[in-house]
DNA sequence: TCTCTGTCTTGACGGTTATCGAATCAAGGA
DNA sequence: TCCTTGATTCGATAACCGTCAAGACAGAGA
């Protein structure tokens, strides 16, 4: 399970994007992130996670809700893994993931638009 | 001026995915949303056309601060509002881009962890 | 009308990505 | 030790995407 991951420390640092422009850094860190939410299956599968809270989910409790292989699930896992968005363990026979919240809040943060709609 | 535009009011209907998973068809919808975020170029230029508030960017304001030529610009321009995030008017010579911020909202809340992080 | 400037579209090229079958690896049990 | 099950990796293929040069279009001004 070596990979290369990106540094999340690297993106807690984001303003809300209608407060100041990205610079061209922070567009690349951050663009990955998004990057690794634009497929329907990752989104998905991100939120099959996300929805557990802190606790975690096996993988064998996925692949069932797709009508995608094995393969391609264990493909988008790893690519949500590279953007650093979750992490897992192998526990016996079964792999457990878990979302990484210090990951997704930089991303939430950038798109927050509550400065322009004070009263919404 | 004539797009398939993303019907942004079916977006406006997203709890955070740490309460909720998405459905597939969500899942499709918001993707769209967060692929268009993920290249380095729109996510400047959404951040630069987003940091004026509810005011518009001239085209030639962008071009100036990117490496790639203008027709790179008007591609990533096109995708960034073929996924509803941003509109445009031609006034006169000029073109003027602004954003949609209730395109931006429900991205935002879907990547939402306040929710598992309470006093952070 | 012609010309100039700003912006977009077209067409093409090279690199990337999603997907799957087959093979591989990891762990448990017979 | 071998077999079975869960998960990943490998290799290949088809589709997609970012980029640019060249050309087209829109509007302003002479």
């Amino acid at each position: 399970m070596e990979l290369e991951l990106t540094d999340v420390s690297a993106l807690a640092c984001c303003p809300p994007m209608v407060d100041e422009a990205l610079t061209e850094a922070a567009a690349v860190d951050l663009a990955r992130g998004f990057k690794a939410l634009g497929d329907p299956v990752r989104l998905r599968l991100l939120s099959m996670i996300a929805a557990r809270g802190g606790n975690e989910v096996c993988v064998c409790d996925l692949t069932d809700a797709f009508a995608v292989k094995g393969p391609t699930i264990s493909h988008h896992l790893r690519v949500l893994r590279e953007a650093g968005l979750i992490d897992c363990e192998r526990r016996g026979t079964w792999v457990y993931y878990w979302v990484i919240p210090s990951a997704l809040a930089p991303l939430s943060q950038l798109l927050d638009t509550s400065a322009l709609t004070p009263t919404a």
